[in-house]
DNA sequence: CTGTATCCCTATAGATACTG
DNA sequence: CAGTATCTATAGGGATACAG
């Protein structure tokens, strides 16, 4: 998000993949090209602003690859890149541990750290 | 970091890891119990004000132990839960893809998405 | 269809001073 | 020692309108 160096790795890695809808872009890319628009239908709660900025963003970290067709109408398509597709496996564990938090959160009625 | 319901899990995730200063606690904590004071003095940016606040996040999440014992003046220790511990190969996952990230961006030169 | 330009709001975090 | 209170700065995200 900013250009500074981030002398911490996982700072690195986070900067990388957070952003509101990064994850669900991620995950709407998974295994197929999209069009513009049609992430923006798969995702109606962003404005065409904020997709495009942070589609930007992760095409600038090489995350995704950016596909412009010099058409009339345009026509843009976006896929993980090869580099992209290595987040895949951390995306899927935090998934995990995510949705191990959630039930935790729910279930657990107060919280009472188990450590 | 509030309080509203995140549905989606790898948010969740990213929600208890993403803090400025959160990867860098966690990784002090890492197999040792510390005081206030020596995170304190390992993490010299970081003001008591955030510091605390960043902690108190990390246990309201239940990643984090903060035990206070009732003395004057005050000692506070905090350790990694046990459900913390969990969060360990993830952290060590981002580590591992930032540090790749960060070689790239240097002897990259021009950004070339490889997909 | 796929964007950009503006303006605005809020969350995060930092500086600084005070406290049990 | 381990905090809290106030004030401020900024970056990320969003609403809305315009454009190639």
């Amino acid at each position: 998000m900013n250009e500074e160096k981030l002398f911490c790795p996982v700072e690195k890695a986070l900067a990388v993949i957070s952003g509101k809808w990064k994850p669900h872009i991620f995950r709407h890319l998974i295994g197929r090209t999209k069009r513009f628009g049609e992430l923006q239908r798969a995702l109606p709660q962003v404005t065409r602003k904020i997709l495009t900025q942070q589609l930007r963003e992760l095409a600038d970290d090489g995350v995704v690859i950016r596909n412009v067709y010099p058409q009339v109408p345009p026509k843009v398509e976006y896929s993980l890149s090869d580099y992209g597709k290595t987040l895949i496996p951390i995306m899927s564990s935090l998934s995990g541990w995510g949705q191990a938090h959630i039930e935790r959160d729910n279930h657990g009625g107060a919280k009472q750290p188990d450590g």
